[in-house]
DNA sequence: AACTGTCGCAACCGCTCTCCT
DNA sequence: TAGGAGAGCGGTTGCGACAGT
């Protein structure tokens, strides 16, 4: 596309008809604002002439929603907004307007300049694909950046314990993200050929205690899988394609839930030009309504999120992961770590 | 000091959606 | 139901600020 702004209005005499485009000035900023203070923004077309501003509505209102509204909040993002932003693209997508909702006073544009200066590559960084929030798939770069992956993970796990509505969403919205990186960690260990020695060899980079997170990780869906729901199927070094990193949920008594969607469950090496992350599939499936609003009691995530806490204990099974990493005396990891 | 490259962000464009007649 | 007007949204651009050479 070819959008070449027009030449820039800054420092040229107006002419009274042509409508004047590019920066505000504080004195048209003043014009507005004291109009809209005194009688509403009303029709955004016909408020410039009644205020006195030689704009179009559109900008007017560009101008407002996205710098003078009292309401605005400024300044960077803070680590909380960043997870919240990240969690809530990978359900939303470029959604920025449903994004900035759950964001109070941070406008949609405000949003979209973060995540395509500031996030796009923070996720590229951690080999992270932003479009689809999957790991990108060479897998030996995958392992390289094992290490930024888990820092990943554990700046996912922020504590939930307000169980407000907008809340509730960014949960459900960690929680997958969690799933998803640790889901393509173990695609890793489970390709078959099994991973080769240097491969694993990178995994020495690791720092213990995410060894520790990874092993409790996959022991919990071990225990799943014991129960008949499916689990991960974890095998170390095993030689068989990884069969379904989601539970089998068909078979749950979940009948309100909108589960049986999970019956597609992405591979371990999914077809080329139909790579579509298991976020996306929950994401077409989800009614809108419930994401939006935040209030509803039932999604999809709430239903899978329930799956895990019921299956896990009462306990999160991520404080017990982030136990065992406070607690040197786990388990060894079940495969050798070379040095 | 001058030049060049990069980054961040405000603002624009064009398309889509919603509402009303 | 069709069509027009207004509002909203996402993608893109231009430009100032800053860092590096």
């Amino acid at each position: 596309m070819s959008k070449k702004r027009e030449p820039t209005s800054k420092g040229m005499m107006e002419d009274e008809n042509v409508i004047k485009k590019g920066p505000w000035t504080p004195e048209e900023d003043q014009k507005l604002v004291d109009y809209i203070r005194t009688f509403g923004h009303g029709s955004w077309r016909a408020l410039p002439k009644l205020a006195g501003l030689n704009r179009c509505g559109k900008s007017c209102r560009l101008r407002w929603t996205n710098y003078l509204r009292p309401d605005i909040k400024r300044g960077k993002f803070s680590d909380e907004e960043e997870q919240i932003i990240i969690n809530l693209h990978s359900v939303l997508g470029n959604k920025w307007s449903a994004i900035a909702t759950h964001l109070p006073g941070r406008t949609d544009n405000e949003i979209k300049n973060f995540w395509n200066t500031h996030l796009k590559k923070k996720l590229l960084q951690m080999g992270i694909d932003p479009v689809t929030h999957r790991p990108r798939t060479d897998h030996l770069n995958l392992l390289a950046n094992l290490p930024q992956l888990l820092a990943a993970m554990n700046f996912s796990n922020l504590p939930m314990n307000s169980w407000d509505n907008a809340l509730r969403l960014q949960s459900d919205a960690t929680q997958l993200a969690k799933i998803q990186l640790l889901q393509n960690i173990i695609q890793v260990l489970n390709t078959s050929p099994p991973p080769t020695m240097e491969a694993l060899s990178l995994l020495g980079s690791v720092p213990v205690n995410d060894h520790h997170q990874l092993y409790e990780y996959l022991r919990l869906n071990s225990q799943l899988e014991g129960l008949g729901n499916g689990g991960i199927g974890f095998v170390p070094n095993s030689s068989h394609n990884i069969p379904s990193t989601f539970p089998n949920l068909q078979d749950q008594p979940m009948a309100d839930h909108n589960i049986n969607q999970f019956n597609s469950i992405p591979t371990a090496d999914p077809i080329p030009g139909q790579e579509f992350s298991t976020v996306n599939q929950m994401e077409n499936k989800i009614n809108p309504t419930d994401v939006s609003n935040g209030s509803s009691t039932s999604t999809t995530f709430e239903a899978w999120g329930e799956f895990m806490d019921d299956e896990a204990g009462d306990s999160s099974q991520w404080t017990d992961i982030n136990n065992h990493i406070i607690d040197q005396s786990t388990s060894p990891l079940p495969w050798p770590i070379f040095p």
